[in-house]
DNA sequence: CTCTTTTTTTTCGAGCTTCGAAAAAAAGAT
DNA sequence: ATCTTTTTTTCGAAGCTCGAAAAAAAAGAG
């Protein structure tokens, strides 16, 4: 369904676009607001100007060094970190997190705890993470209610960020978290799949190189990728999508944590690793709790000796690249980012990646392909939380009505 | 790098919602467009008078039956055919197309004829393909002269449209159709792959059924895809893409008829059937030139009894269900057409792609995947390029300076 | 046959928005 | 102190969409 532009949405539109464009460059005068936007000056000064009065850009008085140019100085605009909160929450195995950020993007405050999510029952995971950012704001009395909540989890979420569909991190399965914060707190809340926050979180610290098409793959206990593809986060059409780990790299092979067998992440995952490194068969029910000390033991004998270790990389390693490569078919070859613990031993596993893409339809354009490593995934995710969310504060102060993930199709 | 919406963008942009909207609807009027594009039914009247003066647009007078209805009868808007012609060409293995096809999407003229394409020469097959469309252009003298160029081809395109990079039906790579189509002619021209464009067709045939997400899969001699997401066309990022019959199903498999190994399509293509059906070994170069009949009495023999054709069948349902369902675990589970003459055997097929599809982490929501054949891909290609090059066309006269795959990324 | 009702389409003025040009502002250079 | 350069603001013009009202065109009622 094609919509028309309202002569009302110009003006907004073109607002939000002169709040991303101060997100995107930080600390952007009025003319190169001008100059990005392709907007008049006369426009950007008219909305930078309303914008200012009320109170969503500050002007930088002197922090900027006196320009060696002649003439008036550019006068730099920033966005104003008390124009608005918002909330960023982590659910990880055993672990919770939250934190009040601010409209510029500083954390505020922050909690953190312990809590068993493998066990709790539902009820009593949601009540959890419900405290935790009760506390958070309770430590910040009189301050404004926060904008939105953002919950980065390890596992599938719904297309439109509502609930958890599945996790490792719990039994239970189809968790309305977003619907449950609303109704609590009041919040608009959304849910989101951690790597793809870590996607989104490479995008805005390195857009040079993380720009229109890039992958991020987390190597951890299980395999996850988040995924740029033509500059947008991609998802799955009824899911937060892009289970790379669960891509099939070996018809009834080695059994996956999902239940199911062959699947990449049934080679590269730490667990996988750790049990064939022990020699253990193949389609023996998949440990837990295994250290990332654990794994830099193993990492460490596969460098030193040729034995069950090595064989165990190698295994990791060919099922990832088989795995790039069937995705490689599918989107063309792009930059990759492997990121978490298993980054770690990327050097023993960049060579059978590299050599299994190259027996596939990715060995094509190889040059396309450069590896980077990101060892420490959790800040990560937290910054491209923090970015999304204050994103669609963005949208939703300067576009409302239009819902933060619209995108009107049209295939001819 | 986000542009702001100037304001002659504006009328711009609406008039070519209008035009959208009546190339999507047959014959709306103006109230209808109103409802759909959601702008006042003054803006329409406004457009709509200016775009049937410049020669756009019809009403149509006497064409619907009369309305039962009290009030004034809405008179219905329609295409102009005379506003413009484009040509649609189409390049398979030995055979060659074209034909002129008018503002409304009606074949006015066509040719076909024969050509070696696997043995001809880069320069011969340019020539060829020239030449059939200046013969085209010769049959109607005085016309005016056609505004775009489309071509059709069976093989991997990039990502501008202007190369096809690699095709099974000729020796030759990287051969810049566009460029010298633009040259020879002086039109505009794009090359296409012919999956994608069934996908196209498909959304314009049956928006009930392929409407945001859909997958076209041709079973033919190999194995091609198109694939909506999201109610955009996915191409990959530096070509076509897509490359379904590339995922890698077995590790170190069967020899594909790309050079590697253990290919979808070198398990579900009509060669690899062929080849397992007459139990020649797996990496034994694939033949060519096997016959739609040949493949007819394959699938015959498999429904009759269970011998090697119905082997051949399992494993080529096998690798598609394996295929489908990593396709899955990245996109999530959508509705598949196939289309070609591998459709024909399908009733063999099903059974092995849905057990191999329940096997895999595309197991998931299988309600969701609804399966279904169309027989005969060439008109639906025919019927893709016609609708894109037009929108092309559509998006030349009414947003200039905006280039045809023009998308903002936009990542938070 | 005429008048009323209903629905579609057009007309018209109001209210926005953006733009270009000119003016104002704010610094360094001379 | 004045000139030059660059940035920012101001102001009028032009264009677009919208809502309300008017006009048009048909069916139904009497």
């Amino acid at each position: 369904m094609s919509v028309g532009i309202r002569h009302d949405d110009l003006r907004r539109r073109n607002r939000a676009m002169v709040i991303a464009a101060v997100r995107r460059n930080g600390q952007p005068s009025r003319t190169e607001i001008a100059a990005t936007t392709g907007l008049s000056h006369s426009t950007i000064s008219a909305i930078s100007s309303d914008l200012i009065s009320e109170g969503y850009l500050v002007q930088v008085k002197g922090g900027e060094p006196p320009s060696l140019k002649r003439g008036r100085p550019q006068v730099a605009l920033t966005l104003n970190p008390d124009a608005a909160t918002i909330i960023v929450a982590g659910l990880s195995l055993n672990f919770l997190s939250a934190a009040i950020v601010d409209y510029a993007g500083n954390v505020v405050a922050e909690q953190r705890r312990k809590a068993f999510t493998a066990t709790l029952s539902q009820a009593d995971l949601l009540a959890e993470l419900v405290a935790i950012i009760r506390q958070l704001m309770a430590g910040r009395p009189g301050a404004r209610r926060p904008l939105r909540i953002i919950l980065a989890i390890q596992g599938i979420t719904d297309a439109g960020a509502r609930q958890m569909l599945w996790s490792p991190i719990t039994p239970h399965v189809d968790i309305p978290f977003a619907d449950v914060l609303e109704r609590e707190l009041g919040i608009p809340a959304t849910v989101e799949n951690d790597c793809n926050m870590m996607a989104v979180a490479l995008r805005w610290r390195d857009p040079e190189r993380y720009r229109d098409d890039f992958i991020a793959i987390l190597l951890s206990h299980g395999i996850g990728m988040g995924l740029v593809l033509k500059g947008e986060l991609f998802t799955g059409t009824r899911s937060s999508g892009g289970e790379f780990g669960h891509m099939t790299h070996q018809p009834e092979g080695a059994l996956c944590r999902c239940g199911r067998r062959g699947c990449v992440e049934a080679y590269a995952g730490n667990y996988a690793i750790w049990r064939n490194a022990r020699c253990k068969p193949e389609d023996s029910v998949p440990p837990d709790g295994i250290e990332e000390s654990d794994m830099r033991v193993l990492a460490a004998r596969a460098r030193e000796s040729d034995g069950a270790e090595r064989e165990a990389y190698r295994k990791a390693g060919t099922a990832i690249g088989f795995g790039l490569g069937s995705l490689f078919a599918l989107i063309d070859p792009a930059p990759v980012a492997f990121v978490g613990g298993g980054a770690a031993a990327f050097d023993i596993l960049e060579p059978h990646i590299r050599a299994a893409i190259a027996s596939t339809a990715g060995g094509r354009h190889s040059d396309a392909i450069s590896f980077d490593t990101v060892a420490d995934e959790l800040p990560l995710i937290r910054q491209g939380c923090t970015m999304r969310a204050l994103t669609y504060v963005d949208q939703e102060i300067f576009a409302p009505g239009a819902a933060a993930p619209s995108q009107v199709g049209n295939v001819a």
